[in-house]
DNA sequence: ACTGCGTGTTACCGAAAGTAACAAGGTGGG
DNA sequence: CCCACCTTGTTACTTTCGGTAACACGCAGT
């Protein structure tokens, strides 16, 4: 507090994170998210302590890395969930945006949804989720806002808007994660299939006829 | 091989296995998923190199456990998707048994959805989701199932049973987990919006009047 | 020149996974 | 009867990794 100066441009230890990171993102990219710490280290040519002065301990590392990240990807995807479309459009296009990134930097997303954090806190409450990645938590956020900010209010409730959002992510992540591990179509199949089920073919869709009905 | 025996009834070393495994159950319920073996033995009277002995490593163990609670879990999710009502209903109570699941026994959840299996595996190939829970892929596989013969197949490709089976489960579990940790509303809320969702009305729900439009 | 501060080091601790190597108890075959 | 054999159990060890203490260099500003 009281500093004179407006520090727009980085200080030379904001510098130096920023050069710590790289190499860490380097690693973490090339041997998984399970990289030690000297492995990052070594990478950046320094050894420990450094990086716990800097980051305070791995998990504290971890979550600069993915902020990072998350940071990108959701820049892009509220490009796609912005732009000046039909909802249809939007909605295809952001699907699309979402699974392109997942294609093409696999290292990464499997990095941002198993931060695995197993850090000896031995905390005693359970609070769920405390391992999740928050990379689909502030998605989902995101998404409930935009929903909520085009819809009409009317229609329903406003916690609608957030339970939407949170579905809807959740329903393109584990969509994302299963084709991306089997890959049993195309990238636009994938999407239009996602669309057309929110778009509420699974209530029109008829009965087989000879089914067990229903 | 050769054995005359039918073993219908479980032999001393399964039986033990099984008292081993509702040991490490107590155990990681109490202390989280990141309980050692060291704890799990002492909880069990005996010491490591028997788990090492029964299960292998600490992930055999943990996928030990984790395939008893899927079963259980799957079971009554199978009853809930299989029961003779109609779609909406059953895909309503499908919801509503999932929730009360996971709200009823948090520690189950979280250890399910967190395996957290972080050996020193040092896999040089990537490859993507090894770590996510099985159980959301089983659930999905299940639900593709049904889907696929309940809906006429003519109605669109084989694929897309697989693709909403997916999407719908992790659309499931992505709002589970965040309803149980915000507690925003009501579980009966939560599903009907839900099921709205899935039934279309993201498509029919009016813009804001005044709002960005479209 | 002295005082800080940020950067860097080596050397260590403690916890946890995993692994010998060895001891004890029961069981069937000679 | 006794010996091999299998299962259960132990103690004691190695290795790896997260995290920390203590110390050393370089470079501002006063």
């Amino acid at each position: 507090m009281g500093s004179t100066q407006q520090d727009d441009r980085p200080s030379a230890t904001e510098r130096r994170r920023g050069e710590l990171l790289e190499a860490a993102d380097r690693v973490v990219l090339r041997d998984g998210p399970e990289a030690s710490m000297n492995a990052i280290a070594a990478e950046a040519g320094i050894t420990k302590p450094i990086l716990y002065r800097h980051f305070g301990d791995k998990s504290g590392l971890y979550r600069a890395l993915a902020v990072r990240h998350t940071d990108a990807l959701l820049d892009s995807l509220r490009a796609a969930l912005d732009a000046p479309a039909d909802r249809r459009t939007r909605l295809e296009r952001t699907l699309e945006t979402y699974l392109a990134a997942i294609e093409s930097r696999p290292q990464v997303y499997r990095f941002l949804m198993h931060p695995a954090e197993s850090g000896p806190a031995a905390d005693s409450g359970f609070d769920i989720g405390r391992h999740t990645a928050p990379l689909l938590r502030r998605l989902g956020e995101e998404l409930a806002e935009v929903i909520s900010e085009r819809l009409d209010p009317g229609t329903d409730d406003v916690a609608q808007a957030r339970v939407w959002g949170h579905g809807i992510v959740g329903m393109m992540h584990a969509a994302g994660d299963w084709w991306l591990r089997e890959r049993p179509c195309a990238r636009a199949e994938l999407v239009r299939q996602l669309a057309d089920l929110l778009w509420g073919r699974l209530a029109t869709s008829p009965n087989r006829p000879q089914g067990p009905g229903f």
